[in-house]
DNA sequence: ACAAAACAACATATATAATGTTATTTTAAT
DNA sequence: ATTAAAATAACATTATATATGTTGTTTTGT
């Protein structure tokens, strides 16, 4: 999908010189995902699905920089102590931070992304609160007046909120519903650290989510150039630096 | 689990012997039981949990009867025309009812139960409305003040309620905050419809949950005996029969 | 103190999933 | 219509995950 997404589209030959594969596992590979949506098989390789504007589903978003994803919700996982009441909003970033709770246990945890719910219904020493709400399949979490109203009877220690665009010193999103949610979660927590992609830098979208100064602390995998600016506004940064793909012992870090 | 309600009490040497297994598999199923908090080991074998008083867990549930529940819920379905806005509380006999709303699209769902959260999460033409709350791991689905607060806010054209406790005219259930959530789902419905299994009649629990009198109708696999008087207070009630088992076209309607 | 039971650690077996191979069918360009 | 590349289907192979068994050691209740 990296590929993809850089290229617009990918040679199958390519796809499995690349992999050192044969061609009938990217063949089979490439099924799957134009299945699930993500693109659209050509003869001879395939292209991004029609539609898919700025990798904005977050199905692809997933399958992205899963890397420094891992590096970043490490580096959130610092922050949290057990026993606290942590609250996680929607996201494949969250769902990663949320899966590693288990490792700081006992928990409250507050969210309403439907991949953490599933991921620690089961978990023993954590109380789910699971915020309800009308089911949004784009983001995979709950929105709505109902998630809203729940959030403003609630109180957490920590929240970790995460975002699609990042301009200048304001955090956007495209989607009304969410920056209502996210931002009654910002309203609802003592301390809040924002969670954002290296890639999120220098986009805009319709709704102002937040400002950067409303969080104590910005986790990014960003390079020093974007970040230029949110250091001089004297904003906490936490680097987690994309990873040099050529280190073999990365892969121990990814669960 | 069947030998363990059965006889209140299994041996380990007799599982290893009866299962033609090593004693050491015995130990770690009997280990993964307990951990999910079906029984208790002992020195030589296991018993039932304590407060599991009469096969109260609906995971032991929602491995019996399958195909009485697959006729009650077949009558449910009965009863609701696309459009609708149906509500649905936890167990697995409203599972089994969840999983099938797809037939009767398009549909506005509010549900506690995680299963059908679950299922119904990636539907086409179902509003998804997921009631929020306290996961409870027992019950699979979420309870608390914030489940009882969203309700207040909803309302239903139908509820399907189940109840694990029926004596004389009135409902139970051994847990509080159960309860409570399903008169709120009972308060904010239009129609007020009741399932329960044959197994439920003639036990009573803590809580009363409700007169049977508050529900439009009663769907049940119960036989005759059973019914008797309920009949006689003018309820309507559905009759799913229980289906003789030695038929063996009856598995094709197990999904 | 001592058997029986429980456990831990490793070995083995079984099931499941992923990938590869080969043969056949489909496809687009001539 | 012909044909070579690509796609597919069916099966073989390999890898991975899961379940079970074995052995030796520790714990437990009498």
């Amino acid at each position: 999908m990296d590929i993809l997404i850089a290229d617009r589209a990918v040679d199958l030959d390519d796809l499995a010189d690349r992999f050192a594969v044969s061609k009938m596992t990217i063949h089979r590979d490439l099924d799957d995902l134009e299945q699930a949506g993500l693109l659209r098989k050509m003869r001879g390789g395939a292209t991004i699905e029609t539609g898919t504007q700025f990798e904005s589903d977050f199905r692809i978003r997933e399958l992205q920089d899963g890397e420094a994803k891992a590096r970043m919700a490490a580096a959130a996982l610092d922050l949290i102590e057990p026993g606290m009441t942590v609250m996680i909003n929607d996201g494949s970033m969250a769902a990663l931070l949320g899966a590693q709770l288990t490792q700081k246990v006992p928990l409250t945890v507050i969210t309403n992304n439907a991949a953490i719910i599933e991921r620690l219904k089961d978990a023993s020493r954590i109380r789910l609160i699971a915020l309800g709400g009308l089911f949004n399949a784009k983001f995979n979490a709950f929105f709505g007046v109902l998630t809203e109203t729940v959030l403003s009877e609630l109180r957490a220690d920590i929240a970790f909120l995460s975002s699609p665009a990042i301009s200048g010193l304001g955090s956007f999103h495209m989607d009304e519903s969410v920056v209502r949610v996210k931002r009654a979660m910002i309203a609802a927590a003592d301390r809040r650290i924002l969670l954002v992609n290296h890639r999120r830098f220098g986009h805009s979208a319709l709704h102002r989510m937040a400002d950067l100064s409303d969080f104590e602390a910005i986790i990014t995998d960003a390079p020093p150039e974007s970040r230029t600016a949110i250091d001089r506004a004297g904003i906490a940064l936490t680097i987690a630096p994309p990873v040099r793909q050529q280190n073999p012992d990365i892969k121990e870090t990814t669960p």
